[in-house]
DNA sequence: TAAATTCTGTTGCAATTGCAACAAAAACAA
DNA sequence: TTGTTTTTGTTGCAATTGCAACAGAATTTA
């Protein structure tokens, strides 16, 4: 997938020549939205890294997407009930982007060309979300602990074409992304390595070639 | 989201007026595609059913996505690696309308109408796919076959609003979507049951009222 | 630099889940 | 209608997994 599309420079280009489309600083730990029903906003992070964050009734936390730049995410990509409350939270400082998706879909006057660039890009933007969104389900239908963590490692290694890489996660994270208990991961981190198909220092992973 | 998108309409008249957007009608159990890397090839179902089937090195089948009218596929969406080959097999006698990715940011020519109202229908389309796979996601992350049922019911009683519904696919189709074991969830169903938090007669359910 | 917090690593135990296997019911095809 | 295939329902058993609890390492904050 092409694309071109740098958000960076075009965040310094807009500055606050449309009205349409809101730039916005939010510093780590502070909440940067959270997801409000029928709003149908949308957001790109143009720089540093945030997680959108789920309470459900019984107050427990889950992380459903970790975000990085150039991803997008909003209201719209969600159904939006009473029993969740959705909140994105910056976990570096962050720049942010936003607008409506009515907005954008109109021009906003003749000269506007931020318009366009968005519109095209915005189709790039969702594909490469659509992927990762693809990889994360192909991981979580993996029936058990040790294909989840073979599947993740063969998607960190571009399909075995590396063999010693490093996980760019913690392992605490790691666990809630492949939504697995910790501690059962890291067990099964062992057997992998006492079945001689990983070697492991810390986060980096060495897989061993198999004799089929 | 709003969507005044009718593909079927849209299907009727493009016919064959437009040489960058395909349409074929592919019969039951026959192969609507295999997805090849770089191709970059989206299609749209405009009528029928069809899953989206993974074979992994060792051969064994997995149904990766159910499709269904309106809902869009392709290569773009995924990582294609050399370790799985994917398919699209009709499940029903489908008609389906097919276009490259370049081809549709494009202009075919001045008079085409019909590229314009696909690149704009096009993201809503995308969006709706990943609701849906927001939806699936969230079922996947719960930690026990209990907690995915209780959510995949919520999802289906519009969270709560409705009592008592039908369940639009088959049990083991079900278990396959939330990749849980048939077995072991049937037992849980009963097990639900007997907790009184359901009320289940075939593919009939009915959620009973907590007093909290 | 010291204190506090988060992350890593480990283990026993209990609970959940998957697997295998089978029979009955239902759906589909000839 | 009859035979075939798929789906539903059930169970015992074994394996996997989650939970709880803790200690040491590493990182962050004051």
């Amino acid at each position: 997938m092409c694309c071109d599309f740098n958000i960076k420079e075009f965040t310094k280009q807009l500055q606050n020549s449309c009205t349409k489309i809101q730039i916005k600083k939010v510093e780590k730990n502070n909440t940067i939205t959270t997801y409000i029903k029928n709003r149908n906003q949308i957001y790109i992070l143009a720089s540093g890294k945030a997680d959108l964050i789920k309470y459900d009734v019984n107050g427990n936390k889950t992380i459903i997407e970790t975000l990085n730049e150039n991803d997008i995410f909003g209201e719209v990509f969600f159904p939006i009930t009473s029993n969740n409350e959705l909140f994105v939270v910056a976990k570096e400082n962050c720049e942010v982007i936003s607008f409506t998706f009515d907005d954008i879909i109109k021009k906003c006057n003749r000269t506007c060309k931020f318009h366009e660039t968005l519109k095209t890009s915005l189709l790039n933007l969702i594909i490469n979300k659509i992927v990762t969104q693809n990889i994360r389900i192909e991981l979580l239908t993996k029936r058990s602990i040790r294909e989840k963590l073979k599947s993740y490692f063969s998607s960190l290694s571009n399909n075995f074409s590396i063999t010693t890489f490093s996980i760019p996660i913690s392992y605490t994270d790691l666990a809630d992304y492949l939504s697995i208990d910790r501690s059962a991961m890291m067990r099964e981190l062992k057997a992998l390595q006492d079945d001689n198909i990983i070697l492991r220092k810390g986060n980096k992973i060495t897989l061993k070639s198999k004799k089929s």
